[in-house]
DNA sequence: CCTATACTTAGCCGAGTGGCAAAGTATTCA
DNA sequence: TGAATACTTTGCCACTCGGCTAAGTATAGG
């Protein structure tokens, strides 16, 4: 789960696409795109024990793709859809270089420090 | 590094997450993307040992985002952009469940709005 | 031929990941 | 009240990851 000091974009993309490394992350993406679901709901797609699964569900949670509120006996999940953004960011920025344009796109979707003056590369 | 038998997309979202969730990693795909460079021009800007920096780009290569030739003494690194490619498509895949129409990066990256109903949070 | 360069191989290590089973807690329902 | 439901906690385990050092191999240059 990447612990950074300074440079926070990049832990925040060390955790996200580590987040999406996974399937059963993934899929419980895929599932909460539909609409927020249960544990137990999400749970039932997968073939592993609950104590694993909530293993992923934290994971996402930690991570920020997801957050969850407890309803009486039932933890209800919701994706946080913002959070993948890094990763479209991430993308537009590779494209842009292949592209040789260092400028505007990559400045205003890597926004963290957008008062420095690029130089890091090399 | 995963290895299914079936689900070969999956395993491939699995490598490819899993490759870029390490920022020496994304740094050297950032420094292909300016065209072609020897394993020593990469490793430079990296403050670890070679061999450590070289299971990187052997973990690149493995899961495709990279080729490697030896000329000489020294071997030569490229980028494999079109393996990138699965990332864009799962992004669409997931854009395509919670929006169902919405494909440019500009208003995904933009959009935090939620004019959308099925949604609450966010 | 000798040396410097540019990897490469081998082996070790601590931390983290991803899975399990067993037992515990908190709600809900009859 | 008592049982079923829905997690939750605890502890264990195998394996991978990401780093290191030390030593080896193969060119290139002088």
């Amino acid at each position: 789960m990447a612990k950074y000091s300074g440079a926070l974009e990049a832990a925040r993309l060390d955790d996200v696409f580590g987040a999406l490394a996974d399937p059963t992350r993934r899929s419980v993406i895929g599932q909460l795109g539909r609409g927020p679901a249960s544990v137990g709901d999400l749970a039932r797609s997968s073939p592993m024990t609950l104590p694993s699964f909530m293993k992923h569900i934290r994971y996402l949670e930690a991570v920020g793709l997801i957050h969850t509120t407890k309803e009486g006996r039932v933890r209800r999940c919701a994706l946080d859809r913002e959070r993948l953004a890094v990763v479209d960011g991430w993308l537009a920025e590779q494209r842009a270089i292949w592209e040789g344009r260092t400028d505007r796109l990559e400045q205003f979707v890597t926004s963290t420090d957008a008062n420095d003056p690029r130089q890091e590369h090399v």
